[in-house]
DNA sequence: TTGTATGCGTTATCAT
DNA sequence: ATGATAACGCATACAA
């Protein structure tokens, strides 16, 4: 049906290799030939096979991103940033999502059928890595957000215990003295939700406060779901705090819910802010403070990255920290948006 | 690097055509046989090459979802009911966004190189559909959404026209007469937006009433940004709405922000409902009352005919109409959650 | 500058 | 039941 380069060349009266070269716009071509070629091209609606070319090649062009959930609001935001940079650098984006199944992150991580198609990955970790320590992924893997592991993968993510302690920070210089957190796993393995507590708790003792360990609380998912029962135990606990540092925006948007279900107002009677700056934050009631992170920067780093390892697999194990930013919005008492 | 049939029948000391049946559980193998090949084929670490399989078969195993951005809360949480359906089904999802971008929409359409990889696509039209009117795609299309078309293509979308009814009603019901609604599309040819107003429009008239022309406001993007200033538009006007109906939640979410940064209360002072159930909705505050779509319905549908007519191209066109309900909360005057 | 021929790793068609 | 071998469509080493 399609037409191949056999077809072209057939009704140009010459060989495959002349019409490959056309099509590749190989440099020693003359003019004539190039026309002619291309008309027959043109006339035949030819376009080359993708399966094919990447059968002899070797590479598929093809890059899978790895997400717990893709409707989870930052990872949505994520993906379309992976998606624009790696369509500016050639690759195509395969999602796969490991729902909450540590098998299924296994799976995926391992030579199965399906990874063997990409060039490359990039993997947001689910709850753990120690999946990965000891595994050969059979292609060039790039972690997004997660840093432990045995430093054989690139990773990119931002210095967690430096926005957590500037979250922290800025819970603090509103005067706000019972402090909580929300976030942690139960999964002593998983970095970021320890760093973000190292770093809550650092700007605390910078402060001269201590959180009580019933203070910080864990979240399995972090869904708004995890959000709002966490915080209504706060509430509900003997030492309600004045303000709450959740580790995701989505926790936070369910921390809010929760306070006002109460009968508690935020941001008077409780502070919140979260971590990610996901769009849902700017048009809540009230507007979300929170750190926002450099999606688009994540995104162009791991892709570059990933693609200079496909090219040179023994390059050195590459870290690259994003830039964060603090934004304070009604949430935690700053007024109107623009 | 990676082994390959010809290693592992190499080892074995049987033919490749052997070992490939052994791989691909061909009836017609002696136990014997199998017990050898599969020995040498985990020795080897072998794993099928599914470039090479999909050259030899003609198929990719991938689809396509076209969506215009991935991090809209309606589209990722499609995908992920796409995505689930179609690793069910044995096939990959590529995500490729159109953004706003109409040229990008229709290249993605016709055969470009991206596109040749897909066994088929699923295609959530972005703003109007008559690019495709006369284009041959290449491959199998569902459309998402959308109806309009020459009959070629199979399509799946609620029905849109009593969707808006039985939003309208609701408002209705609640004693409301000063109705507005937010999401016309300029373009003209888009259906969507078309059918929401019919179903507005009929609902109205049902209950003795009609809209005036400037009631019913544009809205380009159906982002939450957009909705914010459709509904200051309609607030600021000469006849401010006592409700608003919105082509989508996120609309809708951005007119709640506005009606209460203009002074005024939801639901009190006017009723806002929309369309599409997204997650955001249920912890808002208030909660967004709204019409859910069942995505799980859609992909699951959208999946299967998709696979039908890629194993049988001249199936007639399918038009599945998927259920909607209607889930009133809080911003209609609805009390608590759950 | 262009043509010929081989192989990428499979599956499928012949045989045996 | 299994073996030999021809495609699938392309890129490229080698020849001319």
């Amino acid at each position: 049906m399609a037409a191949t380069l056999r077809d072209v060349a057939e009704r140009a009266g010459v060989s495959i290799r002349t019409v490959s070269n056309v099509v590749a716009d190989y440099a020693h071509v003359s003019s004539t030939m190039k026309a002619r070629v291309q008309r027959a091209i043109d006339e035949l609606g030819y376009r080359p096979n993708p399966v094919a070319r990447r059968l002899r090649t070797g590479r598929t062009g093809l890059l899978g991103l790895v997400v717990p959930e893709i409707d989870v609001p930052y990872f949505s935001q994520l993906a379309r940033e992976v998606i624009r940079a790696a369509s500016l650098a050639g690759f195509h984006v395969m999602v796969d999502q490991t729902g909450h199944d540590r098998g299924r992150q296994r799976d995926l991580l391992r030579g199965s059928d399906r990874t063997l198609l990409f060039d490359g990955v990039l993997f947001c970790p689910l709850a753990t890595a120690d999946d990965l320590v000891g595994v050969d992924p059979g292609h060039p893997l790039i972690l997004l957000g997660e840093h432990k592991f045995d430093g054989r993968f690139d990773h990119v993510a931002i210095d967690n215990v430096q926005a957590a302690f500037d979250a922290t920070a800025h819970l603090l210089s509103l005067g706000r003295r019972r402090l909580a957190a929300i976030g942690t796993q139960p999964d002593e393995d998983f970095e970021t939700p320890l760093q973000r507590t190292e770093g809550f708790t650092r700007a605390l003792a910078a402060a001269g406060l201590a959180a009580a360990p019933e203070q910080v609380r864990p979240a399995a998912h972090y869904s708004r779901q995890d959000g709002y029962h966490a915080a209504a135990a706060l509430i509900a606990g003997v030492d309600p705090p004045d303000a709450i540092f959740c580790y995701s925006d989505l926790l936070a948007m369910g921390a809010i819910r929760a306070v006002f279900d109460s009968g508690l107002s935020v941001p008077e009677d409780i502070a919140v802010i979260g971590i990610d700056d996901i769009d849902e934050g700017r048009f809540a009631r009230p507007s979300l403070s929170t750190v926002s992170l450099d999606t688009a920067f994540i995104a162009d780093h791991a892709v570059a990255a990933l693609a200079a390892r496909i090219d040179t697999p023994d390059l050195p194990a590459r870290d690259v920290v994003a830039p964060h930013t603090l934004v304070p919005r009604e949430s935690t008492g700053v007024q109107p948006r623009a």
